[in-house]
RNA sequence: GGAGAGGUGGUAGAGUGGUAAUACAGCAGCCUGCUAAGCUGUGGGCGAGCAAUCGCCUCCCGAGUUCGAAUCUCGGUCUCUCCGCCA
């Protein structure tokens, strides 16, 4: 899966590669939890980033030697400061009682504490950074059922569903449909904003309305709580998700307020979970929403930009669920569970790939990519990602939970379109034509309102 | 947007330069039989240690002044009140 062909359901891709951000600070105990597998899984840890087709060795090498430096200080720091306290205290004493010369005496022996304790500071800094350095560029470590790869091509098809029927010479692409129907306007959305802001009319905006409504019912069914999130988000939050700061141009930025538009309701809703630290019985925590989501595609390229199949805003309803380690497989096999559901009511065809390490996103450790066969173009359409991300985005956002024997873990973040509209929209007016109309599939009347169009 | 007041542990609430009172809740232990009370301990994070324990950090955030900052200075942020504007 290229840059060029990923679903508008999941902006984890996309803006991802900003790496591990976190502030190095020596009380974060997150950042030490990952430097702790790296000192103890080294060998692992290089193996399975070679799935991805890189190879790690000398940056991991590199920060454990870092890592060695550093991790005297700051024990010293501590006793130096612990020094300081007590003659501070001291002084604070002598001062009550009076003796304001021997007050004086102790003061100039905490001349050289607090130069020690300011360089101290400086090192570690210096150590920090240098790590932080080095780990923002390394991804994250793909599951064991991730196969190695470099390319879509190396993609599993793990299972296909419905038929792929071939009728592009009898049904039209739904950039033709939707203009012939008048229910979507791309000529009005560049006039009166620009390429990739389409208006929705009529029975196309109904049929958005009742989109949005059919899934976040299906999603409350299974369990989510639903949230209407903020649709501008703050850098600490596009650093929480990782969309800073290396995917900064693919957001709208707000400059005189320093605010992002969310490229995914991602952002708001996992970061809820930023700088918290939960019990195991809140766990797990199942969130969704819909947002419009925007994103500037800067650099987009490829063949097929036509219609609906790349947006600056488009609407999405995502599922996000925050979980405890050993059950975070399971809950990722019913995230992938519950995007069947959705696109077997809408009566499509579709396959589930499980994405080779190299063409995974830089924080997944394991992706399912859904495509739905739109028969009048005849070819697969993504329209779903659905990821575990593990402890890589929990440690970025610093989101852990008391386990049972009371030691604080890092959760398990995953997230998935559940779903992306725009595709969706294309795949039902592509699949569903017949005499010339638009069958609205039977499970989605009562939200829609209507049955063809 | 303008003016003012404020942000202290789970909660309430003291604290104007000497290293976080007190009350309630929760949790743990002890004791006692009597509608459960009493007593003791206990904020959080990080590190060292088998452990008891010890050290550092933490009074919205960040800088600064100082031997020492919840307290003083500067910047930011959020909440409340009044004015203005407004769906």
């Amino acid at each position: 899966m290229n840059l060029d062909s990923r679903p508008e359901g999941d902006g984890s891709f996309l803006f991802s590669k900003g790496g591990d951000l976190e502030e190095f600070t020596r009380n974060s105990p997150n950042q030490m939890l990952t430097l702790t597998q790296i000192r103890e899984e080294r060998d692992q840890i290089i193996e399975a980033l070679s799935k991805r087709g890189i190879d790690v060795t000398d940056s991991i090498d590199k920060i454990i030697e870092l890592d060695k430096e550093r991790r005297s200080l700051p024990k010293e720091l501590d006793d130096t400061l612990a020094e300081s306290n007590s003659l501070s205290r001291q002084i604070g004493e002598l001062m009550k009682a009076g003796k304001r010369d021997e007050a004086e005496g102790v003061k100039a022996a905490t001349f050289g504490l607090k130069q020690k304790s300011s360089d101290l500071k400086d090192q570690m800094q210096g150590h920090e950074n240098s790590m932080n350095e080095l780990l923002y560029n390394i991804p994250n470590t793909p599951s064991e059922f991730v196969a190695a790869g470099k390319s879509e091509e190396d993609n599993e098809i793990v299972s296909t569903h419905g038929e792929q029927v071939d009728l592009s010479d009898t049904c039209k692409p739904h950039w033709d449909l939707a203009k012939e129907k008048g229910i979507i306007d791309f000529d009005l959305g560049a006039k009166v904003t620009g390429a990739g802001f389409p208006f929705y009319k009529g029975k196309g905006a109904k049929l958005q309305r009742g989109l949005i409504r059919f899934f976040l019912e299906k999603a409350e069914e299974a369990g989510y709580t639903e949230y209407i999130p903020p649709l501008m988000i703050n850098s600490d939050s596009g650093f929480g998700t990782g969309q800073l700061p290396d995917k900064e141009g693919q957001m709208y930025h707000m400059q005189n307020d320093d605010l992002y538009m969310i490229p995914t309701a991602e952002v708001p809703l996992t970061n809820i979970y930023r700088d918290t630290l939960l019990s195991s019985a809140d766990l797990p925590i199942k969130l969704c929403g819909y947002t419009p989501c925007f994103r500037r595609e800067a650099g987009s390229y490829g063949k097929d930009v036509r219609g609906l199949n790349r947006l600056h805003q488009f609407d999405k309803v995502e599922i996000v669920q925050i979980s405890d380690p050993s059950s975070s497989d399971a809950a990722l096999d019913g995230m992938v569970a519950h995007v069947q559901t959705l696109l077997e009511g809408l009566e499509l065809p579709y396959r589930i790939l499980r994405l080779c390490a190299g063409d995974m996103g830089f924080t997944a450790a394991i992706t399912y990519d859904f495509e739905v066969w739109s028969a009048a173009q005849g070819r697969w359409l993504e329209v779903s990602s659905v990821s575990n991300f593990e402890t890589f985005q929990a440690n970025r956002l610093k989101c852990r939970y008391k386990d049972e024997s009371g030691k604080n873990q890092l959760v398990h973040t995953l997230n998935g379109s559940a779903l992306a509209l725009p595709r969706i929209v294309a795949a039902l007016l592509e699949n569903h034509q017949s005499d010339g109309d638009v069958i609205i599939p039977s499970a989605l009347v009562p939200f829609v309102g209507f049955d063809r169009i």
